[in-house]
DNA sequence: AATCCACGTTGTACTATACAACTACTTCAA
DNA sequence: TTGAAGTAGTTGTATAGTACAACGTGGATT
């Protein structure tokens, strides 16, 4: 239990330090994009487009954030809004192509960081880290 | 190499929802603790007190940050400055008798989440993942 | 039509943060 | 020994990100 013990006291400190670091860090990702605007950015691109609410909804966020959010993201010509025909209500976000250009850039420099990080490992340890980590990741999810 | 890459993808997005998640809950680690002033109380409690240029220091945070941190705590009656009697520039920060109960007890919840959040993992996965992390929070402090 | 609901924006407030200017104290060197 | 330079910490100011509440507009239900 000892051993036990270590391990948890081990993974607890490493994933808060974790977080602190990705907090300090990640706060610009690229030049116009925070970890946020990033986030919502990569999102509209592999959804093919959504709605702020949807938004809203999946990453926990109140929808004056994701409105104030994409407001930005439009002003700086990343993001444009087609009015839904069938619900005059609803605002479909896509990216545009400057947004999607910006987007690729930051998501390739972001992956390669990541690739550096874990150059030196191998392909069975970089197996199992993924593995724990969606392990962790979903226990997380189920008990809050 | 398709191995690798996906392997490498999965951690990149299981990290980044971890980050996001953090940040949204552990807001909040206690009632009148957020991450960071529980972090800093916790630095005080296992340094035996400690400078606030040392807080700032260890943490990557301007000494303007840490100095309203530390005022905020101080006002909940967390810590207690003393001045050191050899330089009277510097306070020595220690957390009160209440701060370090307070402290204690968002420790245990915290302790007591994540033993949850692994209950079902083996000794030796558990043991694999520590080794990881670390191993991983080391590769990124290397490469910025 | 009247009522209720959904989508999004705006007003307001708060927290965390950084940077710059400042005060108080210390150290060092001429 | 004194004055210049450096260090610790605080305060003024600005910004980003966030939430909650109130609102306007447009749909849906009865």
């Amino acid at each position: 239990m000892a051993h036990r013990d270590d391990s948890v006291e081990t993974i607890q400190q490493e994933l808060t330090a974790f977080a602190r670091r990705a907090r300090a860090t990640a706060a610009r990702i690229h030049p116009e994009l925070s970890l946020v605007s990033y986030t919502l950015l990569a999102h509209l691109d592999d959804q093919q487009g959504c709605r702020a609410t949807d938004l809203a909804a999946h990453y926990l966020l109140d929808k004056s954030t994701v409105s104030r959010q994409i407001a930005a993201l439009e002003r700086l010509g990343f993001v444009e809004r087609r009015l839904d025909p069938a619900d005059h209500r609803v605002q479909v976000l896509h990216p545009t192509e400057e947004g999607a250009q910006v987007l690729a850039n930051a998501s390739n420099s972001r992956r390669q960081a990541f690739h550096e990080r874990l150059a030196d490992w191998s392909e069975a340890d970089l197996d199992r880290f993924a593995l724990y980590l969606l392990r962790y990741n979903a226990a997380q999810e189920r008990l809050g």
